[in-house]
DNA sequence: GACGCTGTTGTTAACGCTAACAATCATCAG
DNA sequence: CTGATGATTGTTAGCGTTAACAACAGCGTC
């Protein structure tokens, strides 16, 4: 970004001549090398600033076999959530100095998968990291492995890659024991796709939940994230209440989908909290908005992106750091009440 | 992406070994130069299959001076629109063959726009991106001129760079004349953070639609694109009412803010549509399943994120592309109705 | 049969940087 | 005073690729 036009492309030479040292004195003042006399430093200083010089990457990349880079794979980063770590990626990694490239799978295919980190390999990215995805993509991930560190982020309890994730399980039964506390029989559950790791450990969290305070396990509806999963659930559960069933309490695998079983909800002009108590999760800034205003659990997403970035540098530092997962947290609003 | 660790670092004169030739004649095939006899060619493509060998790209990026990367910069990723035209720009550019890293800005200052580009032209991408910026950065994007390609999305009708932009004022002025159009005398509006071109694009579009109609224009309520916003903007407007002003139907910049909106006029059992029409834009994916479904307008942002790798492609190439604006749509819903 | 094509291949030299080593100088202990 | 030590700087060689040029074949033409 110069002043003004001029694409010139100039080298450390350059700065080198001006400040009458060699292009080698240059390079140890910009990595920061100890051994620099103070005053040439100084003067390699000013003549880096006069001119405005910036190390080219690809050289660096070239000798270096380090572009400084992280690859960043995922699908559905239009979503919320993965909108949101891919920001604390991002301000993370640029942080440390590494810069992020990012790759948005076209399907959850294996083969999607492969393509995306073989072209980060190929761009000699220091580390890829995976993000929300599903499916066979995460099956790809566990077999292979790849000239680069790989971590996963959000895509359940890695067994085979460095993992950071959020504490599914845990998060669904703060849900489900909030419903309990207030008096309610049992929850129902509404699922997000069931090739989701972090929908099945809701799941998992919800179920166990429910057997532990000896509730009746109802039969989950099955849903995709998308607010017409919800709707369509709302339908399917103000049914299973008219026929007497005991639907007063649902958890719902993310906001969205909460915020379609309220719309449905409110077509039947069933009462929320009144008749059922809705429960959602991810904590979207829209959630306190809704009508009427969501209880939910949030997920800190940003943080998630700040520990993947930590992650990708320990293991570049070949040290060998344990996380903890991510601890979710319930947020109290007005779409619960007691039974 | 091997098939078993070994970090290999194989390059041309490898497969150029392996095929009896010279690892020129490699290179030509890699990049599809015509000279090369059938035979051979398909000699050094086994010999690349069997090897898995993938170029380098740090040391074409070095040579050529062009390292087949766009450099996106925005902030905001984490709303709707611009991580939808994220993800448009993100498969456009694969499929031409190019990487998208991408930097989001710490704030709107021109300062951290100024190192965002400088990061990317060290990095030598072929051309930058900028998304969703507000304020001081467009400022500085305007001022300046950098050694690549800049182009524009989503930030104005830009004079400056080349641009791709939707036609807000088309969108504003469908919303308005709907609402006029169901007999409503005339329409107030909630809208964006003053920095944002487009948020001031709706403004304008709103504004003209009202003069030409001959309908009075009410006081706009400045709004930030938050549900917050959209909801202190309701309580604000039922007061309007309750002292006897013409408050039947309101537009809004965005479509959480109606959702603020929206839970504002519920709380203060003001009817939607009965008593208060309302009108978004975005048509965000919720927008069907808010209380009541929201009449928007809807903004094709993958479109956008499309064209904007076309304009970039062209640039690239020389030619001097004059895009069209991208026409926005209304979508009728049930939270309009007659006056 | 010599000439100049054209199509195919190889050879060499960058690209801008860092790493390894060599050179120089001042300093200090013996 | 000499040699060793350490700090500072310079020199050289490569990283893996593409571009420019050279070389050589096969072919048709005069």
């Amino acid at each position: 970004m110069l002043p003004e036009g001029a694409p010139r492309a100039l080298g450390m030479s350059d700065v080198a001549a001006r400040a009458g040292v060699s292009h080698q004195t240059v390079s140890r003042v910009v990595n920061g090398h100890p051994n620099v006399a103070p005053a040439t430093r100084e003067r390699v200083l000013r003549a880096i600033a006069e001119l405005g010089y910036r190390p080219n990457a690809a050289a660096r990349a070239l000798v270096t076999g380090s572009s400084r880079t992280i690859g960043l794979v995922t699908s559905h980063i239009n979503q919320y959530g993965p909108a949101q770590t891919l920001l604390g990626l991002e301000q993370a990694a640029r942080a440390a100095g590494y810069s992020l490239s990012v790759a948005i799978l076209d399907d959850d295919s294996e083969r999607a998968m492969r393509e995306a980190v073989d072209r980060f390999v190929a761009q000699s990215v220091d580390a890829v990291v995976a993000l929300s995805t599903y499916g066979q993509a995460v099956d790809a991930l566990r077999r292979f492995t790849a000239p680069v560190p790989l971590i996963a982020v959000q895509v359940g309890r890695g067994e085979q890659h460095p993992t950071v994730w959020v504490d599914q399980e845990l998060g669904a039964a703060l849900a489900v024991r909030h419903l309990l506390d207030l008096g309610h029989r049992t929850v129902h559950h509404v699922t997000g796709p069931v090739d989701s790791l972090e929908a099945r450990g809701r799941v998992r969290g919800w179920r166990r939940a429910l057997i532990e305070a000896g509730a009746p396990v109802p039969e989950p509806l099955e849903g995709d994230w998308m607010a017409s999963a919800g709707y369509a659930a709302g339908r399917r559960l103000t049914e299973r209440r008219r026929r007497g069933e005991d639907v007063t309490a649902v958890f719902l695998a993310n906001d969205q989908m909460a915020l379609g079983l309220l719309n449905a909800l409110n077509e039947e002009s069933v009462s929320v909290p009144g008749d059922i108590s809705v429960v959602g999760f991810d904590d979207v800034p829209e959630a306190a908005y809704y009508s009427p205003p969501l209880t939910t659990v949030r997920q800190d997403f940003a943080e998630l992106g700040r520990r993947g970035v930590r992650l990708v540098l320990c293991r570049l530092h070949g040290e060998d750091l344990l996380p903890d997962p991510v601890v979710p947290q319930l947020i109290v609003r007005r779409s619960t009440g007691p039974a």
